[in-house]
DNA sequence: CATGATATCTGACTTATGTCAGATAATTCG
DNA sequence: CGAATTATCTGACATAAGTCAGATATCATG
């Protein structure tokens, strides 16, 4: 019935006519657009001046002329950046707290209401999700975590959720050779998340022994990220970070009801060897010399 | 990691820094947005002032003047009413459609290289289709149709594919006893599309039989659009239409596989009755006196 | 400390958008 | 026909948003 550029399409007019609505939520408390998301923008952490400035997309002068609107309405205050006297930095005074909670107020009404009304709020939910991750796949950054820090938990345990719906015999971590966190941080390893606008949607650790060999463990992305290409940048951060470790050789295993996987180490360089572990779950071992 | 408000309000940046790009890619042709808005709505095919105006949500005198300001660009011309010589018709010139097709392109180029960029098109399709249709839920309508026609052919094929893949034992319509589409037409019976802006997200049909009983058929719900309460919206648009053909007594039959279907007869009044064909799929059988 | 670079602010301006009270012309209805 | 209603247009304004060329203060560097 409809092709794909059309189902797009479809998609966008949906969102600019009820975008409207999510934009102007920001208005009906007297306060121009611009304004609005220069006060939320600030509340939700960014201070700097400059940092405002971009994230907002604002010309230097109309940002100044907002600042000093909300600063004459008691609502923010500036002063100069303890290091360097020509920046600014912005705070919400507590007027301006409360602006900015009666803001977040609104929204948070708003997405609650948007689920409330829907029968199958997962489903919805989790395409939600995978939009937001396409459209904002060039904001995806591979950062290096702590292997035991939330971030990097949270994307552990969607793994193991995810192993044990498509093992057919399930997954139990215990089970398994569970990686020491200290093998995944220097100076013997890494561990890598991909975070989208605070949302962790991948992750990777390289498990290091201290001599020049390594594991690749725990390559995983989040359903709503697949087909972004998340698997490989992962995967470059962790082979680079290995270079850097002046390791020469990688191993991983893997399980061949993971059919993405597979096909990604086949493609960039990974040759399949012998079994070299005796963990229960892998039945497919790859090798890549760096 | 992210409760479901935070997931809704993080769709919701996305999309909004994201469609500040979908809106402005109206412009970059030298031409306002609210301009570019009014040729695009009536390249496709609003030319009543009074629609376009009430679809965009202008201002009688902005409309005016933003019409103007296209004739005096030579894009559009306006002329009268023929019943009714107080309203204008406003139509594109040779110059208009040029400037309207350039716009088309330029949103099917960005609609495509969405798609292309993404590894898994159909997914993210899926999605697609499930947050406009979340988004637009108050805007699907319930339209009769005939059963012959595009929508609902469309729907049929939907439905019989959904059949084949949730029968254990697959589907063949050849199997089943087929509706005449004339039984399901005035006056003997109805067919009913929900329909969202342009697209077919479910049907049901009313097959009378020119007495007072009468069957429901092909009750379907697009999987984008579950959770939406169409079902129940389509069932009340055929009980109603039975209602006017002084039909008093209705029946269906349906699959236990299909539960979400089940629960829904069961839930309006519904009674479960004995099998009253010999079609091979069905196994459950209901009754509703009117 | 002089010089150039940087961050922000100010003034002057333009364009886009939104609002509102009539004006105008056509239609409806008693 | 005449009064009320309706659809659109016009004029007069107001505000929001965006642009750009300096002004000002501060910093980095030789």
């Amino acid at each position: 019935m409809l092709d794909p550029v059309a189902r797009v399409r479809r998609f966008n007019r949906a969102v600019t006519s009820e975008v409207g609505a999510l934009d102007t939520s920001f208005l009906g408390r007297g306060r121009p657009l611009g304004a609005a998301r220069v006060l939320n923008a600030i509340g939700h952490g960014r201070s700097d001046v400059a940092d405002l400035r971009d994230y907002l997309a604002l010309d230097s002068g109309l940002m100044s002329r907002l600042l000093r609107s909300l600063e004459e309405e008691g609502l923010v205050t500036t002063k100069p950046h303890s290091d360097d006297a020509r920046r600014r930095i912005a705070k919400l005074t507590a007027a301006g707290r409360r602006e900015f909670e009666a803001y977040e107020t609104l929204s948070n009404a708003q997405a609650q209401s948007m689920i409330a009304r829907h029968g199958q709020p997962d489903t919805l939910l989790a395409a939600m999700d995978m939009v937001a991750a396409a459209l904002g796949r060039d904001r995806i950054a591979i950062e290096e975590v702590d292997p035991r820090g939330e971030s990097a938990r949270y994307c552990l345990n969607e793994y193991y959720a995810e192993l044990s719906r498509r093992f057919s015999r399930g997954y139990d971590v215990a089970l398994s050779r569970d990686p020491d966190a200290l093998d995944m941080m220097a100076p013997r390893g890494a561990f890598f998340v991909a975070l989208s606008d605070g949302l962790p949607l991948g992750c990777v650790g390289l498990k290091g022994t201290g001599r020049d060999d390594a594991e690749i463990k725990r390559l995983w992305a989040a359903p709503a990220a697949r087909g972004l290409g998340l698997g490989r940048r992962l995967m470059d951060a962790a082979e680079n970070a290995a270079r850097r470790l002046s390791i020469t050789r990688l191993r991983l295993d893997t399980n061949s009801a993971l059919a993405e996987a597979q096909q990604l180490y086949r493609k960039t360089g990974w040759t399949e060897i012998e079994r070299f572990n005796d963990d229960p779950y892998p039945d497919l071992f790859f090798e890549k010399r760096l």
